[in-house]
DNA sequence: AACTTTATTCGACAATACTCGTACTGGCGT
DNA sequence: ACGCCAGTACGAGTATTGTCGAATAAAGTT
């Protein structure tokens, strides 16, 4: 993969957009962080994540979710406001990853659970 | 431990009344896991169960929860129908043990999450 | 049998959370 | 400038959850 000398965006590893508001480590909650993971949807989001992203961020399109706009709004809010992700604003889009570090930091485990989590079949 | 050879209660390791009604392991949901555990209360339950049990189940009135007892079944009756602990009845009370052993097959490392929890002081 | 103790059930209310339509914003292309 | 596109904000309706008093049940005691 060559580039080109020139790229005013690759004078340093981090030359990403500012993240959107999120708690910072010390202000991580267990009990918010379970509140998060208690819904299926936020629990296949943030293990997709964590099994398919090779590293890079997701806008929410990437995830394939049937599910009206403001919907999504809604999850990837949550999901942001308890600590679990951060976004960052690329364009158009707002992408996603798991705070991985962070989270290893102060839930060490927590994030395995969720690599693990193998979702109910309903019966239909 | 002397005991007599005539104990009607003692022919095994396990005459314990049986449990109350609870999910078997295979039904243990990790969604539901997570949303009994997303309350404060239900997490400080748990902890001190895995800190300062010595291997005894305990009635509610051990665990010095100022809140009126129907607050506290309620509660009670979250975790055990999430799967978190097994509840016996001993004459008057209903004594309850975290399911460790099911939680640890299933999800392993939960518990060290829990045993690790340091709930945030709410300023007062 | 009457009383005490531990805990449940029921019902009402409040608070929180989920779902989603509609209208809007902010960045991008032409 | 205009429209397009990803995503937000707002608000309403619905559902779920938490809180707790009052009445009840079940077990043990005297």
């Amino acid at each position: 993969m060559k580039k080109s000398a020139l790229s005013i965006e690759s004078t340093s590893p981090e030359n990403l957009p500012s993240p959107l508001p999120e708690p910072g480590i010390e202000e991580l909650q267990l009990e918010t962080i379970m509140g998060a993971l208690a819904d299926p949807l936020r629990l296949s989001i943030v293990q997709k994540l964590l099994l398919e992203s090779e590293s890079y961020d997701h806008a929410c399109s990437w995830f394939g979710i049937d599910r009206p706009k403001s919907s999504l709004t809604h999850h990837f809010k949550a999901l942001r406001e308890a600590g679990l992700i951060r976004q960052r604003q690329y364009g158009l889009e707002r992408r996603s990853r798991v705070r991985t570090e962070d989270l290893d930091a102060r839930f060490p485990g927590l994030l395995d659970l969720v690599k693990a989590w193998r979702p109910v079949k309903e019966s239909g």
